[in-house]
DNA sequence: CGTTGAATTGATTTAAGTCAATCGACGTGG
DNA sequence: CCACGTCGATTGACTTAAATCAATTCAACG
């Protein structure tokens, strides 16, 4: 666990097409990658706790990383499911240099790892690079807010249709009805706020409208329908 | 409604102490502020709506603004609500120049506008303004996962008690016992993710734990009862 | 003093969590 | 090659938290 590997040009191609890479000059992407540690990391390896110090942020490049906050009854609340090409843990750059989540692997993962220090010395020199930083928080930002409305507004069938219909639309480009879960239905689950079994009871109850679900593969005949779910 | 005022040396005061400002040089404050359009707004009044074009964005110099969507029913949910000294409205200058949430004052407010296109060229040229609105972005990205998170593993009276111990923290600084809520309670209620009732009915379980409410003033007996709730 | 909007209280409904049993897929080892 | 064990997913029965609906009460303000 958490092997230090040789960046690969795969992962360099991954990192370079990253929203935090893909606007810089190839100078700066070179001087930020130099400083770049590539690690592999295994299903529930913890990359950060919430109140420990922070020194470095990461970028995804393969698998699944959970950002969750534990209640002291030890149940845990999902804020967010990063993938290949995101970018998580920069929050505390900002801040007061303590995680205020925790973050998980939801499955082997191979990560890109950034220290802060570094990241800020060039970013005092570089304002392209806190541009980027800050096209990537206001994304996250939206996104968290969305998911408090999304939560409050919808219910759990509602914003499982929702999930499988934005799903539809980044995976089969356009109009193809068929694609795949990215990931365990547990944490999607966790994801969009549900138990499992709720998940499970949303999904057979969208059997009604249109969906066909085998395993990870979702078949959606009807968009409309969903919709108005 | 909406009329632009003359800033005074009250208001100038609140934006200079502001998280965005704060950490300026006074020349760039000086800047800033000469593109800045102070106005009053009267409760109720929108400051913008989802999916509108978005050209600027809002300091609060007094009153409270609420941040929220609505779902196709006409119901509304509360991502945020922005008191004296809180920017919002500036998510979207990084995005899509599109807003995704409504903004409307809560109460009789006077507000300070940003333009976007004035930001952009002082940031341009000065990093350190960059630097400011990261912040406050990572501080709103954190309240709102923490949002997410609390919403997930607390239940209402908890949320309650949570939200009445931090305003002890930052209202009666240290140990004061006493203070006063800052708004609505129907505010507060959407701001928790509650409803009215719930809301009250949390207060009504609360004062089994040493917590007395007399219209908007809270009185905390026992600090440590709450904190276990 | 009376009107308006906010807050409270009670009765009821609904959504989703919890608990428990079962099923299924997959990988391991006999 | 099959039996077993593990883990994720599903299903059902039940419980619980909170929304909803409706009726008052309360407070602020002209």
């Amino acid at each position: 666990m958490n092997k230090v590997l040789r960046m690969n040009l795969r992962d360099r191609d991954i990192l370079q097409s990253t929203p935090l890479m893909a606007g810089l000059n190839p100078g700066l992407v070179k001087r930020i990658l130099d400083g770049v540690v590539i690690f592999s990391a295994e299903a529930r390896d913890l990359l950060f706790r919430e109140g420990a110090a922070a020194d470095c942020f990461y970028v995804v490049i393969a698998g699944y990383v959970r950002l969750y906050r534990t209640g002291v009854d030890g149940k845990e609340a999902d804020t967010g499911v990063f993938g290949p090409g995101d970018v998580f843990g920069q929050c505390a750059m900002f801040l007061s240099d303590r995680h205020t989540f925790n973050a998980q692997c939801a499955e082997p993962a191979t990560l890109a790892r950034f220290d802060y220090s570094k990241i800020r010395h060039i970013m005092a020199e570089e304002p392209e690079l806190s541009l980027s930083l800050m096209n990537i928080m206001a994304r996250h930002l939206n996104d968290a807010r969305m998911n408090v409305a999304n939560d409050r507004l919808h219910t759990a069938p509602q914003r499982v249709a929702r999930y499988l219909l934005e799903l539809s639309h980044t995976q089969g480009d356009g109009h193809a009805n068929s694609f795949r879960l990215p990931f365990q239905k547990s944490l999607l689950a966790g994801k969009l706020g549900l138990a499992p079994e709720a998940l499970s009871r949303a999904f057979s109850l969208l059997k009604n409208s249109g969906v066909t679900i085998r395993g990870r593969v979702i078949q959606i005949s009807d968009a409309e329908a969903l919709r108005k779910i």
